[in-house]
RNA sequence: GGCCCCAUCGUCUAGCGGCCUAGGACGCCGCCCUCUCAAGGCGGAGAUCACGGGUUCGAAUCCCGUUGGGGCCGCCA
């Protein structure tokens, strides 16, 4: 039989860290059984949901390249035989209220007329009695003349599914194996609102046997819900699907990933200059792993050795550094034109409007890929290629205090006004030979004159970088350099 | 408070009864390379496998308990 999956967000925010993981999770499965994978808007919250964040949360799995089959696409059309796939659709085609009527005349759901303020006082009663919270279903077996009464009071009703008495509800779980739970501490939840709209547990098994799913992949937040639905398959006589319930996302310090932790929402990662390759990546290492313990994965392989067995039943926390290097690991994997493509953007910030048919122009961005961690931070390295200058006190007394600076700078200035083809090579090899016939070290040239021409101590290598400013604002530069030396010293 | 889940280096993990004096990766430290910073190469420190009982000839691996952490207990999902 043919997979079924789904990534079913509630519109009431950014895709976040936890809901991408799950989303990913779901696709790569549906990848590797080669399935369908479905995605489903649970907006039956009626307060919160909103198409802005549809809108985002397509966006970011869009830019996580997490395509779906099936489903609400981005458009917000349709596709796929299962629809609508939008839950207030469902709703206003009385799907949910079609089978929370047969379960009522059944027996198996009934109305509750209890009011808000009841049921919390009715719980913080339990909490004082150290008793479960469970509520005390008051209107459980209501006979035809309290109801009579409350309907006359103008009470609007909830429809609460009736719990088995007794007996045990099991499953197994792909990740988590055997699962228990005593059907007598389980409660009567609410199935239709009073506004007729499903609540999440019934909503979410109706359309899961409806869209013929046969995998719930999910976060194990929901095990506690896992019980509770799989009763609503059993009183409706439907066969449930299978369960794998992902692991939590932790924050570093071990408490449920959330704001304080830093950024949480894909949407600020890729603000921030994370390459989607390497968030997914990154995702997919949070509650999985292969046998080797494989780390970075190619183009592909994600999708071809995902599997649930590899999944950790143990929370993970969320490690940024790791999290950093993987994406220096990716850039570094750019070709000179994919590095320019993606930097682009992120160089915009900083007022540099570069062209990529300019080949100076893909070099410069390149000429430091080895080091950098976020594509947000390109701009502030690559700057002082376009912009001018300025040497601040402390590079200053480090570099251009040295003795006979100033004859170092002239002889270089000299020495490079002479040399007709200027590349890295004859840069470097004039340079050496100029310390060398004038007795300097090395060093002794290379860093004033990389202070120089870039106002800083530490930067790319030295005769590429020369060689991209180009002879004439190198030149430029060490007058610059010289004047500010001299300055200083008549000052003293 | 009730119920449920979880527990291997700081972190992500490998391990599924003997191959483990516990492997890999990030981070950290040192060395090498070197025009700086990175990147790269090599090496190192770092886990009595939460603790306590069993089972077994033998346990990180199986069972029980304790402790700790997390989740759910909403007319949120």
């Amino acid at each position: 039989m043919k997979t079924r999956v789904r990534f079913a967000p509630s519109p009431t925010g950014h895709l976040h860290v936890g809901g991408a993981r799950t989303a990913l999770f779901n696709y790569l499965f549906a990848k590797k059984t080669g399935g369908t994978f479905v995605l489903r808007i649970e907006d039956t919250d009626e307060l919160r949901s909103s198409e802005e964040s549809i809108k985002s949360i397509f966006s970011s799995m869009k830019w996580l390249d997490l395509k779906w089959d099936e489903g609400t696409m981005p458009d917000l059309s349709e596709k796929g035989d299962f629809g609508p796939y939008m839950q207030s659709k469902r709703e206003s085609l009385g799907i949910y209220k079609k089978y929370a009527e047969q379960l009522l005349k059944e027996g198996k759901a009934y109305y509750c007329y209890c009011s808000t303020e009841e049921l919390d006082a009715m719980r913080k009663k339990a909490q004082l009695e150290k008793r479960s919270s469970k509520d005390e279903d008051r209107c459980r077996n209501l006979s035809a003349a309290q109801i009579e009464e409350f309907r006359g009071q103008g009470r609007k009703p909830v429809i609460r599914f009736r719990m088995p008495d007794d007996g045990q509800t099991v499953f197994e779980d792909l990740i988590h194996k055997h699962v228990k739970f005593e059907n007598k501490l389980l409660y009567d939840f609410i199935m239709i609102k009073a506004s007729g709209y499903p609540t999440y547990n019934f909503a979410c098994v109706i359309d899961d046997h409806l869209m013929e799913m046969t995998h719930i992949i999910r976060g194990d937040d929901h095990i506690s819900n896992t019980p509770l639905q799989l009763n609503v398959y059993k009183a409706l006589g439907w066969q449930p699907p299978l369960h794998a319930h992902l692991s939590m996302i932790l924050g570093q310090d071990g408490a449920r990933l959330s704001k304080r932790h830093g950024a949480t929402s894909i949407a600020e990662y890729q603000k921030r200059g994370f390459l989607p390759e390497t968030m997914k990546n990154y995702l997919a290492l949070l509650g999985w792993g292969t046998s080797d313990s494989q780390d970075i994965f190619k183009k592909g392989e994600l999708e071809e050795k995902f599997n649930l067995s590899g999944c950790q039943k143990s929370p993970a926390a969320f490690d940024h550094v790791k999290l950093a290097w993987m994406n220096g690991e990716y850039i570094r994997q750019l070709s000179k034109e994919e590095l320019f493509e993606a930097a682009g953007p992120y160089l915009k910030d900083f007022g540099l409007v570069l062209d990529k048919s300019n080949p100076r122009h893909l070099d410069i961005v390149a000429i430091e890929q080895e080091k950098y961690k976020l594509l947000g931070e390109v701009g502030s390295l690559v700057e002082f290629f376009f912009k001018d200058v300025s040497y601040d006190e402390s590079v200053i007394n480090k570099t251009l205090k040295a003795p006979d600076i100033e004859k170092i700078l002239n002889g270089i200035k000299k020495t490079y006004s002479e040399i007709s083809e200027f590349n890295d090579v004859v840069i470097e090899a004039k340079t050496r030979e100029f310390a060398k016939t004038n007795g300097f070290k090395n060093g002794q040239v290379f860093h004033p004159v990389r202070v120089s021409v870039s106002g800083r101590t530490q930067g790319p290598t030295l005769f590429k970088m020369i060689e991209y400013l180009g002879k004439d604002e190198v030149i430029k530069r060490i007058d610059k350099t010289l004047s500010l030396i001299i300055t200083q010293s008549t000052q003293k």
